[in-house]
DNA sequence: GGCCGGGGCATTTTT
DNA sequence: TGCCCCGGCC
């Protein structure tokens, strides 16, 4: 036990050992925060404390999983598991699932996604006849997911004179009425938003002393990663939980904070120490992800921000490479300055394609690097793009999934009623929509019985809309006998839904069909996994509950392929590569022009940029174009001001330009837009280009072996699965479509695979 | 009910 | 520029 502890340095170890009162680690980038964390919950284990009695909470789903399987690889894979770990989401779902009978909601409510959440708000607004130029519904609905993070429900909204001044000052006077709709529409449809999942969690602590009480006994040692990205709802439940024994701690880094637009806190982990007077102060200052230039200069930068933690983070790394700025004339050239940087990199220095991160601030600026790097034939993934659960195709499907579980699921209700296409359009609907709302009652409801609500509807319209319900009747009675596979290939089927998708013979009607087929294929894994691990009763509920708080991040995206990383700034938080390029460093992009208005925001922003540079082991190459098309127009652009706050004996500037020329937009250069350009685009590139293009939706799909025949399988054999990663075969069973696998993972334990849907390549026949 | 075209509009988004 | 939404038309 005591050499997992030898790895540490001196503050990472001290912060491990001490557990008897509430403690903030102060986490500089890089300096071994996960380390620290897993190795801490790693030695409650060890001294007896039951993983039961621990609760640590993280932000993804992804920081959760990897840091259960290196807990795993400490203490038994068995004790591993039982820990109550997780994001915030998912562990207080799962305690809401469990206490929904003390709030008046069903245990198996259904949650909306940001999307959903905007429809049913869009919804109201044109219900109340409000004008949506004015009442945007992105607008209200960050404004409602900032004000329930802040505790704030639509009766202290309404009680609130500034939160209703402030609305009237905008002209928006009946945003609490939408605000107030749209939580009754919730309830009576069953289900929460992301918001609500946190909010009812700290509602319920507050109104049932008693079963507040149980959970604090129950964890007895709380852990918090990311601590500076919190709102106050978060925040809230940690404290509600610690209240009595004060056994937590929290981890994160002040200038890291980049989540304050969507309702994080900073002040959470700035007035820790005020909250516990008594709090242990630990910082981990030592960085060893990068060199020392990169993280010279980062202080040099994040420096110029006021309100922060004193630290002094250092590397004792190498001193590295200076920082290169690349200035380009257009966004064109600035992509292709970029793609050819990567390749030259990568041939003068053996890297692997995946040793290279593009980071930008905005996801629209992805397309030119993908253009560029297509160009060269770099291969690339990009993140932050659609994810698999939020197409439409797919969405369809789990619609009605959600609708069989959850009757009352207005948003599923209104996707399906008319899809596949059966006659019942818009004048139907809104006269159920009108009924239902005007007696406070579901729309299921109201479908089911049309009588008692006078829908003023023709005969033949009644008999569709009574087929309609009972083909959801029966899918509902199904549901209570049929496990989640078997119900959602009925559904597939029996609803037409396939049938549909597969009448359309081009691209993307195929890859819609093959979305399709992957999310069955989905359910029949989850199945099989959750039988493996002795589950046997797997409903649609049970796999609707996992999913819905997946993300892009959290689907397997193959990340043992070599390829470049695309993403934006925030999605890059926790990431690290060896080579980084922070694209787009020009004012009114990076800092954002709507940043601009306070100080503060342009400290976040800054935050922003400096999160970009430590994610950089090696190098650092910041770039700007003197003009980018933005909105349809070339516009003329200037170097960010962040490059200026870097301590310029750590850049390495291009030859052309000097410093203090920086700030000056360089005039006369929009005309080289097509001036500059790569070589004409050769017949076979034109080639790759298109068939890039008509690739399916699952483009990004990695080349992996689709192993169908037991045949070129063997026990001894070491295979690299998709999701669980590497692991050896020790059993075969079954034929054809049955043919299993049993394979132990590395990470992950034994699992079964069903040949027929397992993605994994072998790696070593033995 | 589905398709086409014009007009309006463009941050970041761990869940 | 490209996406999304709506209205008009078949």
């Amino acid at each position: 036990m005591e050499d997992f502890l030898q790895q540490l340095n001196e503050n990472q170890r001290n912060a491990v050992l001490y557990n008897e009162g509430p403690s903030l680690v102060i986490a500089g980038a890089g300096s071994g925060k996960t380390r620290v964390l897993t190795y801490k919950i790693a030695y409650l284990l060890k001294n007896g404390i039951s993983p039961y009695n621990i609760l640590a909470l993280t932000f993804t789903n992804k920081a959760a999983r990897e840091m259960k399987s290196r807990i795993a690889a400490i203490v038994d894979e068995n004790i591993a598991r039982r820990l109550w770990m997780g994001t915030f989401h998912s562990i207080f779902s799962r305690i809401l699932r469990r206490e929904a009978e003390n709030f008046a909601y069903q245990s198996d409510f259904t949650i909306y996604d940001a999307q959903d959440s905007r429809n049913l708000i869009k919804a109201i607004i044109k219900e109340k006849e409000l004008d949506d130029k004015i009442y945007k519904p992105s607008v209200i609905q960050s404004r409602i997911s900032l004000v329930k993070n802040a505790l704030i429900t639509p009766e202290k909204y309404e009680k609130d004179r500034e939160l209703i001044g402030d609305d009237h000052f905008h002209r928006k006077g009946r945003t609490h009425e939408i605000y107030s709709a749209y939580w009754n529409r919730c309830r009576a449809s069953g289900v929460m938003d992301f918001d609500d999942l946190l909010l009812y969690t700290c509602l319920l602590f507050e109104e049932k002393p008693e079963i507040l009480e149980r959970y604090r006994n129950q964890f007895r040692f709380i852990l918090v990663d990311e601590y500076q990205d919190t709102n106050s709802v978060q925040h809230e439940i940690v404290c509600q939980l610690a209240a009595e024994h004060h056994r937590v701690c929290v981890v994160g880094d002040d200038a890291q904070s980049i989540y304050s637009f969507r309702g994080a806190n900073i002040g959470n982990i700035l007035n820790f120490r005020k909250t516990y007077p008594e709090s242990k102060l630990f910082k981990l200052e030592q960085n060893y992800r990068s060199t020392q230039t990169i993280v010279d200069a980062a202080n040099s930068l994040i420096k110029k921000n006021k309100e922060q933690i004193p630290k002094t983070v250092f590397s004792k790394n190498d001193v590295g490479e200076k920082i290169r700025i690349l200035s380009a004339y257009s966004d064109y050239e600035e992509g292709y300055n970029v793609a050819s940087r990567i390749a030259e990199m990568r041939m003068l220095h053996q890297y692997d394609y995946n040793d290279f991160a593009i980071l930008y601030r905005t996801n629209a600026q992805s397309r030119i690097f993908e253009e560029a790097l297509r160009k060269i034939n770099i291969p690339y993934r990009i993140y932050g793009g659609l994810s698999f659960y939020q197409r439409k195709e797919v969405k369809d499907v789990i619609a009605y999934m959600r609708l069989i579980t959850n009757l009352n699921d207005e948003e599923a209700f209104k996707r399906i009623i008319n899809y596949p296409a059966r006659g019942i359009g818009d004048t139907t609907l809104s006269k159920i929509i009108g009924a239902a709302t005007f007696q406070g009652v579901s729309l299921w409801k109201v479908l089911s019985n049309p009588l008692d609500y006078n829908l003023n509807i023709n005969t033949g319209t009644a008999k569709k809309l009574e087929a309609f319900q009972l083909l959801i009747s029966r899918f509902a009675e199904a549901n209570v006998l049929q496990n989640a596979y078997e119900l959602g290939s009925e559904i597939v089927r029996k609803t037409g839904l396939i049938n549909e998708l597969y009448a359309d013979r081009t691209p993307e009607g195929l890859s819609r069909v093959q979305n399709v087929e992957e999310l069955v294929g989905s359910l029949y894994e989850f199945v099989t996994n959750r039988l493996e691990e002795g589950r046997p009763d797997v409903k649609l509920g049970d796999f609707l509950a996992e999913i819905s708080l997946l993300t892009d991040q959290d689907i397997d995206k193959d990340e043992h392929a070599s390829r470049v990383t695309m993403m934006t700034v925030h999605s890059a938080k926790g990431l690290e590569f060896k080579n980084v390029f922070v694209v787009g460093l020009e004012e009114n992009l990076f800092p954002s022009e709507l940043s601009k208005n306070s100080a503060k925001e342009i400290e976040e922003e800054r935050r922003l940029f400096y999160v970009a540079i430590t994610r950089a082991e090696k190098n650092v190459i910041l770039t700007y174009a003197k003009s980018r098309f933005r909105n349809g127009q070339p516009q003329m652009c200037s170097p960010s001001r962040f490059i200026k706050d870097i301590d310029r004996d750590y850049l390495c500037l291009p030859g052309n330009l000097a410093f203090d020329r920086l700030d000056k937009p360089v005039f006369g250069s929009t005309h080289n837009h097509t001036s500059f350009h790569s070589p004409q685009k050769t017949v076979q590139e034109s080639l790759n280009t298109n068939s890039q293009k008509l690739l399916p939706i699952k483009e990004k799909q990695p080349t992996v072996e689709q192993v169908q025949s037991i045949g070129s399988l063997s026990v001894g054999n070491t295979i690299r699965h998709e999701r669980f990663g590497l692991g050896k075969i020790v059993e075969l069973t079954g034929e054809n479509e049955n043919a299993k696998a049993s394979v132990v993972f590395e990470s992950f334990g034994r699992k079964q695979l069903l040949l027929k849907f397992a993605k994994f390549e072998v790696i070593k026949y033995d």
